[in-house]
DNA sequence: CCGGGGTTGTTATACTATAACATAACGAAT
DNA sequence: ATTCGTTATGTTATAGTATAACAACCCCGG
């Protein structure tokens, strides 16, 4: 696998789908691990995945509560945590913000194009990318771990401007 | 150019000579473009410099404090913004921390070996990593402009515990 | 029914960064 | 040397991001 979604990133397309999908294939990945994706967890990765943006803690916090739901930052901050740790949204280190995972499940770290004009957000994970650096690592003896990868630059829709 | 410093990243050296020389650098690159090395900035890129892992704004805070400033946080991420815009200095997102340019002046977003051990980074500029990430955000109509890179791992003192 | 691990509630606080406005230092032009 | 605009610094307050620590709860297996 090279690419996983090769134009759809940041092509038009119907989002609920996304959230629908998201949320069973995390329903899945989770039985398969006897992980418990409970009520709240699954509130904020519904969130996550409602914004076509990387959305900040305190963003989805002031959504839940909105919905009647009257916590505080650990509870978001742990629910982030699991979904994290399960593989299904990741975190975007330049913006303290968090994003739904593309392709949940698989162990991969992501690479983001992050467009600095209408801040979506399109997933990659390109080999050569991964081999180039992990070659680059290994030439200095570097044992690679996690790989963090954020390009800045203007996507397709907002070059014109 | 593909490496810059092949080795000497994680290697012993006398780092003494790097502040020295990092110092003169800078003071080269700010009188050649009108910017105004402050004796503020100067000392803020030296602490940089000193430490041999990246440093967060309120360690240094701290530092120029023990050394009889009086400051404020606003006086640091001055002078990290100065030596970030000069390219003096990288920020290294997923630490919230900052840490010196292995080759300031020359235009370079960098890319980055970080030890998950003894938290020393080194500072690559690979030309093959740089081509495979352009070429992918080419496939995807993206036009990158800033590439944020941090490899967490072992450096190769840290590989045996 | 009991017990224990995992989850959530709650309060407080640490850490990171910037807004906004006042003052001071610098340097070019007169 | 004086003036004036620009750039730099001081100062106070506050925004934004994240975690520590401990209590209460809930679910599920024994």
């Amino acid at each position: 696998m090279t690419d996983t979604y090769p134009d759809q990133a940041f092509a038009k397309h119907d989002h609920r789908h996304c959230i629908k999908a998201a949320l069973r294939e995390a329903a899945r990945i989770c039985r398969e691990r006897n992980g418990r994706l409970t009520e709240q967890r699954q509130r904020v990765l519904e969130l996550v995945w409602k914004s076509h943006k990387p959305v900040g803690a305190y963003v989805i916090l002031e959504q839940l509560r909105a919905d009647g739901f009257n916590g505080a930052p650990p509870t978001v901050y742990r629910a982030l945590d699991f979904l994290l740790e399960h593989g299904l949204i990741h975190r975007i280190e330049s913006l303290n913000a968090y994003t739904g995972c593309a392709h949940p499940g698989e162990q991969h770290s992501g690479q983001f194009l992050i467009c600095s004009h209408c801040q979506r957000v399109a997933e990659l994970d390109d080999l050569k990318v991964k081999k180039a650096i992990r070659n680059s690592a290994a030439l200095h003896g570097f044992k690679a771990d996690h790989q963090v990868i954020e390009i800045r630059g203007l996507c397709p829709q907002c070059q014109d401007h």
